[in-house]
RNA sequence: UCCCCAGUAGCUCAGUCGGUAGAGCAGAUGGCUGUUAACCAUCGGGUCCGUGGUUCGAGUCCGCGCUGGGGAGCCA
């Protein structure tokens, strides 16, 4: 018989037909002459009870199974006697995979995330990660489902890359050179003996591969893996994490702004169409506010502030701030927070910041001294979207290396899609960590990824 | 990298003024019951993170280190 999945039998109808499960035990509860065995197998997050009987031939042996064991059950699936489920199965025969010893860590009870960090090969089997899993894999159809509609198409930018995107951050290097015996060119590297010949990272951001593609095929998006090496210790930052990064031809500022909260809203809302069962668990043992709060993002306007205002709006606060705010000082995590969390309270797009404090891609405004950048900030998380209108005119675009002290021999390629046919364009990243933490309200962007890397840490 | 906090049973934690180790859960055994974080009883369970020091005596106080967490910076 084929195996069925215990999310697809609990949408059923009533039927009395026999089926056949297999799952991991959760936790066992015996009575007089049978034995409750609640099993799940990860299709979703609610078990399936299933009633063992002393009939059974190796009913001894099924009062053995523990939390954490392995089995395969076959029976009738009935509508449950007691409380608490609609269905149960009635077994007719119950086959041990394997038995878990008590070393299993796993318990009955709630663990702490810290604990879970330390068995992350075991923790996707807790009710929590199982159900931030399954929301991690559903968002991410929602993603690419999400610009499907609008006609973008999907890049494959390089992991590895020689360009070192504007210093967006420290860069892990990519190399197959002996590091007991590294050759020299007199005091430096010999990169040319390296692997491509010369110096190679993992990307910090597939922004400017994916602009090329915006100039060829209109609308375009990157959805993969990204590398820091920032020695960031904090719990929204790892040193690898999945963006995603919109580019859209023909382009400008308001557009890009509007595309990145139409997607906020368009995830947060499927999220809360196609993950309920999942994201109840959150509302109830995570984040109490969890559902007013994605309520609000899903129903109202975004904030649209310039720079210039928030400074105003974060000057004139009554809050005593740590750092001072200025025009040309960037906002620190405290002004953000301010703004979203006391100020608005929902989520704000600040956007014409100085260029002082900006990247050399950005578009310079007609007053010479902003630029066409955009942060949209949410409470709790802050800055989840980054992005700006390009730098679409090559004589400005030249300028502006030359001042970051960028050698335009190195972006030649780059610089050549303003030489030819250059327009408009704009753009974003967004960090899918991030947005899972705000959809769930996890705290931690540890616990959002399988097997998070930070610093010191890559044990699984 | 900086600042702060924590580390005690398998897990979550308590441990008073410095006086020699505790609870709940988990486990084992028995009982009871269409149960559902099942329940009741009994039992077993400790390098108090490591190291050095103060003291008659340190889980407790002090130094150093390790690990984890929170905040900041950097950013997504």
């Amino acid at each position: 018989m084929k195996r069925s999945k215990i999310s697809v039998l609990l949408k059923s109808k009533p039927s009395a037909e026999t089926v056949l499960i297999k799952g991991w035990v959760r936790t066992r509860r015996d009575s007089k002459g049978f034995s409750f065995i609640e099993i799940n197998d990860g299709s979703c997050r609610e078990n399936m009870q299933v009633i063992a009987g002393q009939e059974l031939e190796n009913y001894a042996d099924i009062l053995r199974l523990s939390t954490g064991s392995a089995a395969a059950v076959t029976g009738r699936l009935v509508a449950s006697q007691g409380q608490g489920q609609a269905w149960e199965v009635q077994a007719t025969g119950v086959e041990i995979i394997s038995i878990a010893p008590d070393a299993y860590p796993l318990q009955k009870k709630r663990h702490s995330d810290e604990f879970l960090r330390g068995i992350a090969h075991l923790r996707p089997r807790t009710n929590k990660y199982g159900a931030a899993f399954r929301i991690r894999s559903e968002l991410s159809y929602a993603i690419h489902r999400f610009f499907k509609e609008r006609g973008f198409t999907y890049i494959h930018t390089p992991i590895i890359t020689a360009s070192d995107c504007e210093g967006a951050g420290e860069m892990f290097r990519v190399t197959t050179l002996n590091p007991d015996n590294i050759p020299k060119a007199g005091r430096s590297v010999d990169y040319s003996l390296d692997f491509f010949g010369r110096q190679a990272n993992l990307t910090v951001s597939g922004q400017l591969e994916a602009e090329l593609f915006a100039l060829a095929l209109g609308d375009v998006y990157t959805f993969g893996p990204t590398f820091r090496a920032e020695n960031s210790n904090t719990r929204r930052h790892a040193a690898e994490f999945w963006m995603v990064e919109p580019e859209m031809a023909f382009c400008d500022l308001a557009g890009d702004m509007a595309l990145g909260e139409e997607m906020v809203k368009y995830l947060v809302a499927y999220v809360m169409d196609e993950c309920c069962s999942d994201l109840d668990l959150f509302a109830r043992f995570v984040d109490k506010n969890l559902m007013a709060t994605l309520e609000n993002i899903a129903s109202s306007d975004f904030v649209r502030l310039p720079y210039r205002e928030a400074v105003d709006i974060l000057s004139s606060a009554t809050e005593k701030f740590d750092y001072e705010v200025g025009f040309g000082k960037d906002l620190q995590s405290e002004h953000e927070h301010y703004l979203t969390e006391r100020h608005f309270k929902k989520p704000v797009i600040v956007y014409d910041y100085p260029a002082t404090i900006k990247p050399f891609y950005m578009r310079v405004n007609s007053d010479g001294e902003t630029v066409a950048a955009m942060d949209v900030l949410v409470p709790s998380i802050g800055e989840i979207i980054g992005g700006s209108q390009r730098e679409e005119r090559i004589d400005v675009l030249e300028a502006r290396m030359d001042e970051a002290g960028l050698l335009r021999e190195n972006y030649w390629w780059y610089l050549d899609s303003r030489r030819f046919g250059s327009v408009p364009h704009s753009g974003f990243g967004l960090g899918f960590e991030r947005l899972i933490m705000l959809i769930t309200g996890i705290s931690n962007i540890r616990d959002v990824i399988p097997f998070p890397r930070t610093p010191g840490s890559i044990e699984f």
